[in-house]
DNA sequence: GTTAAACATTGATAAACTTAAATAAATCAA
DNA sequence: TTGATTTATTTAAGTTTATCAATGTTTAAC
């Protein structure tokens, strides 16, 4: 397991706002950006900067649809995450 | 499992320096802050830094052995981790 | 083609983080 | 007790990150 994998989505998870949307997203299944803005008190471009970070660590997969992007867990990224800890336990 | 507790520990390992202690930690089995400075690039001052993120997290256990700090894994925070990552996949 | 909606980008600011020099505190050895 | 060793703390500089207003881009609806 690459550590440099490890080391950026411990940086996407580490923080309480996209730690809340990661949550909402294992909840519902998938959301929009639009949705984050809803339940988060976060304007529409730091809503944007977080989904980015966690689209690009890939801890969320993102698909465009229309004029919306669709977020969902990447649970390949959560299974490698929990055989590292796993390992290390 | 508390949210808190994940951020926190996420924020922990998120960091080059933090994750290489980290597996030197699991290579030796047990380190003392010296050995840090010794692998690493780091001075005192930043080690002792890092490795106070690291035990205030709940990643790393410390004793205090004399003058030198020793260092050992958390394997209840990596089990934790492991099934809080297990349950998202 | 115009307008609206959803997301991205840019620019600015404030907060947080990383780092190391200087210094302090605690402990061991002689 | 003196001096050396190990770690902790303080302080300051430089860097990064989070945030939002303003603006741009893309897509859909009419």
């Amino acid at each position: 397991m690459d550590l440099a994998v490890i080391e950026k989505a411990a940086n996407a998870i580490a923080d309480k706002h996209r730690l809340s949307i990661i949550m909402e997203v294992v909840k519902k299944g998938k959301l929009v950006c639009g949705d984050v803005c809803g339940f988060t008190c976060l304007s529409q471009p730091t809503v944007s900067h977080h989904v980015k970070i966690l689209v690009d660590s890939g801890v969320l997969h993102s698909i465009k649809n229309g004029r919306s992007l669709e977020l969902t867990l990447n649970k390949e990224m959560m299974k490698q995450l929990s055989m590292f800890f796993l390992q290390l336990s």
